[in-house]
DNA sequence: GCCTTGTCAGACAACGTTGTCTCAGAACTA
DNA sequence: TAGTTCTGAGACAACGTTGTCTGACAAGGC
C-alpha cells in the first residue's frame, strides 16, 4: 500500500479511500491509484484491514463437521459454502470425528483466527463452552443436533418423525419382529431416531424385543456384523430399520452376503448414492443435507446482520423413498 | 492482552513472552500470567500475531477443490485436512465448479487472508496467474490435475495407465466394441484416460469407431444419456469404459433401466461407495484419493519447511479391481 | 473583500501483537 | 573491590490497515 501511495503520488490515507471504494475522492486521483494498484498487483491484506475496523469483520466463517469425507457433512458443508460464497464469505472446514475434545479445539482455533461464525454439527453434549465467543461476538448456528446447555439457533431434521414414519411402513407392510440398528447414544440424532421406533411400535402395541435393538454402531463394519448377528437369534427378525447411512451400507453388505437381500425388509435413514440401483432398491427416510447447510448458513448471516430476535430451532421434515427394499412382506 | 498484563501486574511484552513460551521469564511470573490468563478467558488474536511476526505465517492453508460434496474430492479434502491438523494448521476449502474464473477467485481470497499454502485441483488449463503468490510466499501444490504454465509440485493418479488396464481388461474377456464416456476434455484427466483408451485398442490392433467415443459428459443424467444413445446404434458396443465416478453411476442407472446389466461388460474409472453390492458388482479403477490429499499435504508442508529442491511430480498408481461387471464376456 | 460553508487530501494514532533495544541488578571473574 | 558477563523485564516501534481530526482550497453569500 506503501509502495501504491509513491507511484500514485498520493497519501496511504487517500489509496486506503479508493481500495473501500469511498467516494470522496477525486476522479483523476483515483485513476491514478488503480493504475498504481494494477501496476504493483497490489492486494489488500484482509487480516491487517480486519484488525483495524471497527467491525472487526473478517468475511471468514468457521465449520464444524463430523467428517468433510462424509456424504451427509459433505452435502452440508456444500450448502453453507454456497451462501458463503454469495455473501464474499470464506469457509474453514474441519471434522470434529465425533470428539467433544477436538470440537473445541477447532472452535477455538476458529475464533483465533478471528472467524465472524460458526456453524456446528455438536459432538459432545455441552456446548456452554462457546458462550465466551458469542460473547466476544462469534455468531452461532448448530446443525443436525441441538447445542447442550447452551440457548441457539438450530437447524434439524425431524429425526423422531422420520423414524417413527420408517418403522411404521413396516409394520404397514406386515412386520411385527423390528430390529433396530443405531449409532452412539450420546449423539441426540441416534437417541431421537430410537425413540421414534419405540413410539411405533408402541401405537401398534408391540412390546418390542430388547434383543433386537443394537447401537454404538458407528461405521460400516459394525453395521454387517450386527446384521448378521441379528439374523442368527433363534427368533430372528424379519425387517431391519437402520439408523443412519454408514450402517445402511453395512446392512446392505450383510443381508447380500447372506443372500437374505430379498427376504429381510429395510428401510435405512438417509438416503444414498445408488440405494436406487440395488436389488432390492432400498427403501429410505430422506434428509437435505444441501437445503440444512443452506438455511444454517442463511439463520448465521441473518445474525451477523443484526438480527436480535429469539433464538429459532427450524426442524425440516423428512421424506420417505419407498423403493422395495421397504416394502418386502414377511413369510 | 493490556488487560492480562494489568491483573498480572507485568508489562504487555512479558504476557507475550509467557504466550509464545519463552523461558527467559521468571517461573513466578509465569504463573502470575498464567492465571490472569485463565481468569480473563484470554487467548492470542491468531491474525495479529502472524501480522506482526517475522515469518508471516498465519498456521492456515486453502483448498480448492472441484467441489466439496464430490466424494473423491471430499475424501481429498480429508486426506489434506489430516496433515494440516497434525501441525495446527486450518484448512479453507472452496468449490471451484470447474470454473477458472471461480478457481482465481478463491486463490486470491485467500491469500488476501494470508493462508500459507495452496493445494489446488486446477479447473483452467493456465495457472501462471499464481506466480505472484508464490513469490509472496505461498507454497502450491496441485493435485489430480498438472498445472498449467506453471512449474510446481504436483500429484496426480497415473490415469493413462489406468484407462488402459481397463480398456485391455474389457479386451482380454473378448471385447471389441468398447464404448468410451469421458468427461469435457479441457480436464487434463479427461485426456489422458481417453489416450489411454486409444492406447489400449491399437496396441490390440483395433481401429476403435469414432461413434464409440462420447466426451463432455459432467453429471450422471448426462452418463446415463448416452448410454441409453450407444446402445440404440446399429453395432452397439458390448462394452462400457466410463471415466469418471459420476458418469459411472449414470451407465449403472441407464443399463439397469433397460435391463442389460448382465450382458454388457462395464469398467468404470474411480471406486464408489456400494460398487461392490451391485448386481453385478462393478469392476473398477481405483484411485486413493485420501493418500492424494495427505501427499499433496506433506509437500506443501515440506515447501513450508525450506525445502527448495525443484519441483515434484509424484504420480501414484491405480488399482484395476475386478467385481463382476467388467467380466462379462460378449454374447 | 470578508466570512461561511463544503469538498477532499493528508497527518496521526490505533487495532493486538512481537522484534529490537536498553538497562537494572545479580552473579560471576580477576 | 572493580570490572565483566549474564539474566530477565520493560520501552518503543513496527506489521498493514482504517477512524478521526485538521487544514488547504474553492465556491458561494453578504
Amino acid at each position: 500500500m506503501r509502495d501504491v501511495a509513491a507511484v500514485a503520488e498520493v497519501s496511504l490515507k487517500t489509496v486506503s479511500r479508493v481500495v473501500n471504494g469511498e467516494t470522496t475522492v477525486d476522479a483523476s486521483m483515483t485513476a491514478r491509484v488503480h493504475s498504481a494498484i494494477a501496476l504493483l498487483g497490489y492486494r489488500r491484506d484482509a487480516t491487517a484491514s480486519a484488525l483495524r475496523r471497527s467491525d472487526r469483520a473478517s468475511a471468514s466463517i468457521g465449520l464444524i463437521v463430523e467428517d468433510v469425507a462424509n456424504p451427509f457433512h459433505s452435502w452440508l458443508h456444500r450448502g453453507v459454502e454456497d451462501l458463503a460464497r454469495a455473501r464474499g464469505v470464506l469457509t474453514f472446514a474441519g471434522s470434529s470425528e465425533e470428539n467433544p475434545e477436538l470440537e473445541r479445539e477447532l472452535a477455538s482455533a476458529f475464533c483465533a483466527r478471528r472467524v465472524d461464525g460458526l456453524v456446528i454439527v455438536p459432538a459432545g453434549d455441552d456446548q456452554s463452552y462457546l458462550l465466551r465467543e458469542r460473547e466476544n461476538g462469534v455468531a452461532l448456528v448448530f446443525v443436525d443436533r441441538p447445542p447442550g446447555f447452551l440457548p441457539a439457533d438450530a437447524v434439524l431434521s425431524d429425526n423422531f418423525e422420520g423414524a417413527r414414519a420408517g418403522v411404521l411402513h413396516l409394520l404397514d407392510h406386515g412386520h411385527r419382529e423390528i430390529a433396530f440398528l443405531g449409532d452412539r447414544l450420546h449423539i441426540h440424532t441416534a437417541r431421537e431416531r430410537l425413540r421414534g421406533y419405540r413410539a411405533a411400535l408402541r401405537e401398534r402395541g408391540i412390546a418390542g424385543r430388547a434383543e433386537l435393538v443394537t447401537t454404538d454402531l458407528f461405521h460400516a463394519a459394525a453395521g454387517a456384523q450386527a446384521t448378521r448377528a441379528l439374523l442368527e437369534l433363534d427368533a430372528p427378525p424379519t425387517a431391519l430399520f437402520t439408523s443412519q447411512n454408514l450402517i445402511t451400507l453395512g446392512a446392505v453388505h450383510a443381508l447380500r452376503d447372506c443372500s437374505r437381500r430379498d427376504e429381510i425388509a429395510l428401510v435405512g435413514f438417509d438416503d444414498f448414492e445408488l440405494a436406487d440401483a440395488l436389488q432390492p432398491a432400498i427403501t429410505v427416510i430422506a434428509q437435505e443435507a444441501l437445503t440444512m447447510g443452506r438455511q444454517a448458513a442463511e439463520l448465521l448471516f441473518a445474525r451477523l446482520d443484526g438480527d436480535a430476535s429469539p433464538f429459532r430451532t427450524i426442524t425440516l421434515p423428512t421424506t420417505l423413498i419407498p423403493r422395495g427394499s421397504g416394502e418386502i412382506r414377511p413369510r
